[in-house]
DNA sequence: CCGAGTTTTGGTTGACTCGACCATAACTTC
DNA sequence: GAAGTTATGGTCGAGTCAACCAAAACTCGG
């Protein structure tokens, strides 16, 4: 860098802007649900090329003011008309030459998680807006734009690690639940079976995971027990009490 | 700048560019290593304005033909004579507006751990280039430029995440190690003391971790038993041997 | 009202893990 | 050869956890 400053200006007079490559600067969001009993991530079908026609993870440019969190919650709001409170992670930064065939853009990827998304807003952009499986976004059933098949995944893998050692699991879910909708995240996301009253015993051991209200839910259609209504404690803030293993072996 | 762009068809006619706000993106690297036995960070003092004389994280700009993971080993190679093939991880991008006076400037942040770093360095911008170590970072006895406290406050935190469920910790031994060496990462990494016998056992039941060489190292200075000599395995890859907890309340 | 089906919740148990601690081995230096 | 130091191996008891069983509490259909 060879620049000398001069004075309150914030550009040097000397300042060769050539030096340094303007990039365009983007935010995508990856914005997951638990939707129907399986994990679902809102997808954007372009409106223009280059991709046109092709689903994509909602995104847009980052502007001078504002950082970049600010950037992602801005296009989590205008993307989909969800409420601005919810868990955004920055997981990713993506900044291949040919990644973008108009220009060189630097994407920086968050993870949103919601719980159920009402009506789904097509944004500015879009042409249109859904929530698709997770599975078959990645297995290719459904093909993204860009490198976005990479990013997608890359944002599985990072839900799936902070579920164990972050408290997202809170998230999927609304402010009341009752456990077998928080046992449901954890079995979607791992792709793993939990059994019902080990997981109860684990969130229920320490205090601080859910505090009981009185209430109980109402029974599914196929009926049961009517299940106990939690809310969600403080703790969920460094490290959830749930972690995987539960090995596969021999079950009789 | 509005440029209207015929060749190739890559860039559409109505195309606008004053829409898309131009950033610098930069890539800096936390260079990890042990030294003397405390987790050292490496750091360049700066020959220019702003922040002239203080210290900053080595780091750079991207270039447009390059990907951010090439940039952050063309930098890491720049700033220290260091062999390239060593673990980089990319942990997180920061883009403040006001994070650099000069300009709007997007950073990409990596994380590089070295085993013990030879001669240092001092690359092309840097007026020195010097080892610290990390508790005078965290705390405040050296302060640096920018938003660079934020950036290596991360970078500890990142690490000390992949010390669990990565096999970082053998980025940080040579080839050929002893068990106390591989310990002693985890403790100045975690800040705990561990058990050299339960260590032992832990990182021996699986194999796959470390590979033991017939060879014993040099006792030091000390005197005391030599210790055996092993190579790292392959399962380094995916998911170390040692985990946490190792309470620390009742120890008689 | 009764019984079959379903879900939640609580109990038990046996295998396994892990940390604390002790003992011994193998080397150093004096 | 003695004292000191580090490495390695053994044991043991507390705690964890998954698998399984059983009871509770509800729905639905007759």
């Amino acid at each position: 860098m060879k620049t000398k400053s001069t004075a309150a200006g914030q550009v040097p007079d000397n300042y060769d802007r050539s030096q340094f490559p303007a990039f365009a600067v983007t935010v995508d969001v990856v914005i997951l649900t638990m939707s129907e009993g399986t994990l679902q991530m809102l997808l954007v079908r372009r409106g223009e090329a280059p991709f046109e026609g092709m689903w994509a993870i909602p995104g847009g440019f980052k502007r001078p003011t504002e950082t970049l969190d600010e950037a992602a919650r801005r296009e989590l709001g205008e993307e989909t008309g969800v409420d601005p409170a919810s868990s955004l992670t920055q997981f990713g930064a993506y900044g291949d030459p040919d990644r973008d065939p108009r220009m060189h853009v630097v994407t920086v990827a968050y993870l949103a998680v919601l719980r159920d998304v009402g009506p789904i807003v097509a944004g500015t952009d879009a042409a249109d807006a859904a929530l698709v499986p997770v599975c078959d976004v990645l297995n290719g059933t459904i093909d993204l734009a860009f490198d976005h098949l990479r990013i997608a995944t890359d944002a599985i893998e990072r839900v799936r690690l902070e579920l164990e050692v972050t408290g997202i699991a809170a998230a999927f879910v609304g402010t009341r639940f009752t456990l077998a909708e928080l046992r449901a995240v954890y079995e979607a996301v791992w792709g793993v079976q939990l059994d019902a009253a080990n997981f109860r015993r684990s969130v229920i051991a320490e205090d601080g995971w859910v505090i009981p209200t009185g209430r109980r839910a109402r029974p599914g259609p196929a009926g049961g027990r009517p299940a106990e209504l939690f809310r969600a404690g403080r703790a969920w803030r460094d490290g959830g009490p749930i972690h995987r293993l539960q090995r596969t072996d021999d079950r009789k």
